[in-house]
DNA sequence: AGCACGCCGACT
DNA sequence: GTCGGCGTGCTC
């Protein structure tokens, strides 16, 4: 009998994973416990890779490979953890690993590398076959550590491992494993021109790209290698070669971000004062969560209710009771008061874990919270998994948001997470927004959450009043420009009081693309299904889906006219516009374009808060939980679009939207306004959301749902075919969907399985790769989890596939 | 995905 | 008689 550790090995595809079972040697024996994280060799050629200790049984070892070492003296996984990656593996159709790694901070990611060095006393060559006796006189000729290591890794790339382990076993050559952690490296890597190059620029011959770069930095001294290699439009290869023939070089700053910001000073938890409302919906939840029992609230508070408020009083009283709290926020780096409000509330208790931290301050605060030195995290999607061990509340701030869902593996649902951690540790869920997602007041209606509702205002301030201008009467009276005459009077009376403005625009319609008058065609990205937009700020057509870019084009693509123009309400025409309207207004413009850093928008919400701006204009970033007091007007520019989406959640986000940016309006002690513009006044979604009627809106979506057979009346996988060659991806899409067909009728579940497709993808090409899909509609049981594992494993050997991936959703989206 | 095995053609 | 093409199958 030997002890037997089944492993999460990293590598593997989802179509050969399993748990792999491995024979733990002796020597460590005694520190391998599960969670903890292992070097195993691997397929034919035994190479090293890492993995996690999921299980550890005794049993025979006989025909099994052993583990070459460990590399946690402690466990990185606790038991429920453990649990909870079976629980992703199983319910989102990723490998163990990719379900282990999910968990884990990013710089857990060791890289492993061998070393190896000579036995330079070794003498028993009997023992060695006669490949292994030449080629450790090869080695031997090799006088130093590194000369030998370096041989022998080029020998085993061109040869293969197996000699070299004929080699280790008899102890000729000894390998060691060398982990090399990836901590510490969020650093700016800048440019600038060498010394070398300024006093002798003669010395250097450059090619066309790599003048375009010298120049620029001639002009701007230095740069990062990122916004270089953008504002000269060519790649990083360019760069490198300058780098490489010593005109330019690399250095690198500390990407600066202050996290640990406690100049608000310290707050006290008493001086926060509940309406009755707001008491109301603490009192519920707080005797729940003291209950210790896993329950599910839905909290549905209008715009403006003060919903964190209670937050902060659950949070200081579960914490206060011994318990810790998780509060999951859709998009950090939005909602930097938020932090500091926490901050100057509980101090270092809180641990916050979002992507703008560098590596080892996400790891820092890991093992904050692992170590028991934090007892509240704050966080986004990831941060669902942080190693806390007594959760008493997990909060979801704007739950309807579909940021909640993952887009890539594994591709989980954070309110199922959630879920699983309550269940797990006796917690309570609570879910909270303005405008729920259908499916969670689906739930509550059913009795399976339960609805708390808060229909006033924090100061009693009235919902904004809304005023729905018709843009097809604005043309019709010879209006040609985006601003209707309305808003155009609006924006004027905020102006003259000295109140603020805040402009939404679609962002489909916001970036300018070019077209061509004669054939009407826009100019597509070579790589991807989508319009180049046109970027001011370097003067090029770029893409946001693959990062492409390119000069202007002088000529149509597609007929070679050279009548092009430009189209779409972009930067340019926009500003024309409020110049024309405002000429002397003071506005703040948040889009991709200007703000190179995210952290740029915090200094900027920071001016608009604090009145250095009259007017805000932006995409939906900036409906999203922001607040500022002096906003009184909001102004929709078109959204109408956005209900044409093609997804079926299309009417769902534009409705949150709306209500979501016209809440901003008037939430402190003056009336907000706003004005809607739209070419289709009498839609009822945009009337609903004028009204905030979320209820009404609800009735009549899950009439829709229910008559479309749609979530959450059912639920939704898509697979999705991603590959180069178009043709081949739907040859692949249709041998699957005959194998779906196939396997169903064998399969026979309770409740109908409906497939549809294979359809192209809404973005039929993106990075090159040609998308199709399949879309099953279904009921998520752990029958049909097993049979949609299954198709994926089985289709993975089909000849069509070979060339072609394939994953599978739940519940994700199904339009892209 | 790697990696090795294996079964056929073209070379010394 | 051997080198190397890439089809096939496995990964504890």
């Amino acid at each position: 009998m030997s002890l037997i550790a089944e492993i999460a090995v990293s590598g593997t595809l989802y179509s050969f994973d399993m748990l792999f079972s491995y024979v733990v040697p002796q020597n460590i024996c005694g520190a391998v416990r599960c969670g903890c994280r292992v070097l195993v060799p691997f397929g034919k050629g035994n190479s090293r890779r890492i993995g996690v200790i999921m299980r550890l049984t005794d049993g025979d070892g006989s025909g099994l490979k052993s583990v070459s070492s460990l590399v946690d003296g402690e466990p990185v996984l606790s038991e429920e953890l453990i649990r909870l990656a079976f629980y992703l593996h199983d319910n989102t159709f990723c490998t163990y690993f990719e379900a282990v790694k999910a968990m884990l901070p990013p710089s857990m990611n060791v890289i492993v590398k061998e070393k190896f060095r000579l036995n330079r006393s070794f003498s028993d060559f009997n023992s060695l076959g006669s490949e292994a006796t030449e080629l450790f006189g090869k080695i031997q000729q090799f006088s130093d550590d590194e000369s030998v290591n370096n041989f022998i890794n080029n020998f085993i790339s061109e040869n293969g491992r197996k000699t070299v382990d004929e080699l280790c076993e008899n102890n000729a050559v000894v390998s060691d494993n060398v982990f090399r952690q990836k901590i510490g490296d969020a650093v700016l890597k800048m440019v600038r021109l060498t010394d070398g190059y300024i006093y002798c620029p003669e010395n250097f011959s450059l090619t066309p790209k790599q003048k375009t770069v010298v120049r620029f930095l001639e002009e701007n001294d230095t740069a990062s290698s990122k916004e270089t290699a953008y504002m000269c439009g060519v790649t990083a290869v360019v760069i490198a070669n300058l780098v490489r023939n010593g005109a330019v070089e690399e250095y690198e700053t500390e990407t600066f971000r202050h996290v640990d910001d406690f100049s608000d000073g310290r707050a006290d938890i008493n001086e926060t004062l509940l309406s009755n409302e707001q008491q109301n919906a603490y009192n519920i939840v707080s005797e729940q969560v003291h209950k210790r029992k896993p329950a599910v609230f839905l909290l549905h508070g209008v715009t403006g209710s003060g919903k964190t408020s209670v937050f902060e009083k659950l949070i200081s009283d579960t914490v206060s009771d011994g318990r810790q709290v998780m509060m999951l926020i859709p998009e950090i780096s939005l909602t930097p008061q938020v932090l500091k409000r926490f901050r100057s509330l509980f101090g270092e208790r809180v641990a916050v874990i979002h992507s703008g931290l560098t590596l080892g301050q996400r790891l820092d605060e890991y093992k904050r919270i692992r170590n028991g030195n934090a007892d509240i995290v704050i966080g986004t999607r990831s941060a669902v998994f942080a190693p806390l061990d007594n959760i008493g509340l997990i909060i979801m701030d704007e739950e309807g948001e579909r940021s909640y869902k993952s887009d890539s593996t594994p591709r989980y649902n954070t309110h199922d997470v959630a879920k699983q951690r309550c269940a797990y540790h006796g917690s309570t869920l609570l879910l909270a927004s303005a405008t729920p997602s259908i499916e969670s007041y689906y739930l509550a209606e059913k009795g399976l959450y339960r609805l708390i509702k808060i229909n006033k205002r924090y100061h009693n301030t009235s919902l904004p009043e809304v005023n729905i201008v018709d843009m097809s009467e604005e043309r019709a009276d010879g209006n040609i420009t985006e601003f209707s005459r309305t808003l155009v009077d609006e924006i004027n009376f905020n102006l003259q009081n000295g109140e603020q403005t805040m402009l939404l625009l679609n962002r489909r319609g916001y970036h300018t693309i070019i077209s061509c008058i004669d054939c009407g065609q826009p100019v597509y990205c070579p790589n991807c299904s989508v319009p180049l937009t046109y970027h001011k700020r370097n003067g090029r057509l770029m893409c946001h889906f693959c990062g492409y870019s390119g000069e202007l084009v002088k000529k149509c693509p597609s007929c070679n006219s050279d009548r092009l123009k430009s189209m779409g309400f972009g930067t340019q025409k926009l500003e024309e516009e409020l110049n024309m309207y405002f000429p002397t207004a003071r506005i703040l413009r948040m889009d991709a374009d200007t703000t190179f850093s995210r952290y740029s928008y915090e200094k900027n919400f920071t001016d608009f808060r604090t009145g250095k701006y009259d007017i805000m204009i932006g995409t939906q970033m900036i409906g999203k939980g922001l607040d500022f007091p002096n906003v009184t007007l909001v102004g929709v520019l078109s959204v109408d679009k956005a209900l044409y989406a093609g997804d079926f959640r299309s009417y769902e986000r534009t409705f949150s939207l709306i209500t979501q940016v016209v809440g901003r309006s008037g939430r402190s002690l003056k009336r907000g306004r706003a004005v809607l513009q739209t070419f289709i006044p009498d839609h009822y979604i945009i009337n609903l959301a004028a009204a905030q009627d979320y209820e009404s809106f609800y009735n009549e979506e899950i009439a829709l749902r229910r008559t479309m057979i749609f979530p959450p009346v059912c639920d939704m996988c898509v697979f999705c075919f991603l590959g180069t060659d178009d043709i081949s991806v739907k040859k692949g899409a249709d041998a699957v969907l005959n194998l779906m067909r196939e396997s169903l009728r064998a399969l026979n579940p309770k409740t109908p399985v409906r497939v549809l497709g294979p359809l192209k993808c809404s973005y039929g090409k993106i990075n090159g790769r040609h998308r199709w899909r399949i879309i099953m509609k279904c009921k998520n049981t752990a029958e049909i989890r097993g049979f949609i594992s299954d198709v994926l494993k089985k289709s993975a050997k089909f000849r069509e596939m070979s060339e072609i991936s394939l994953y599978a959703d739940m519940n994700g989206d199904t339009g892209l």
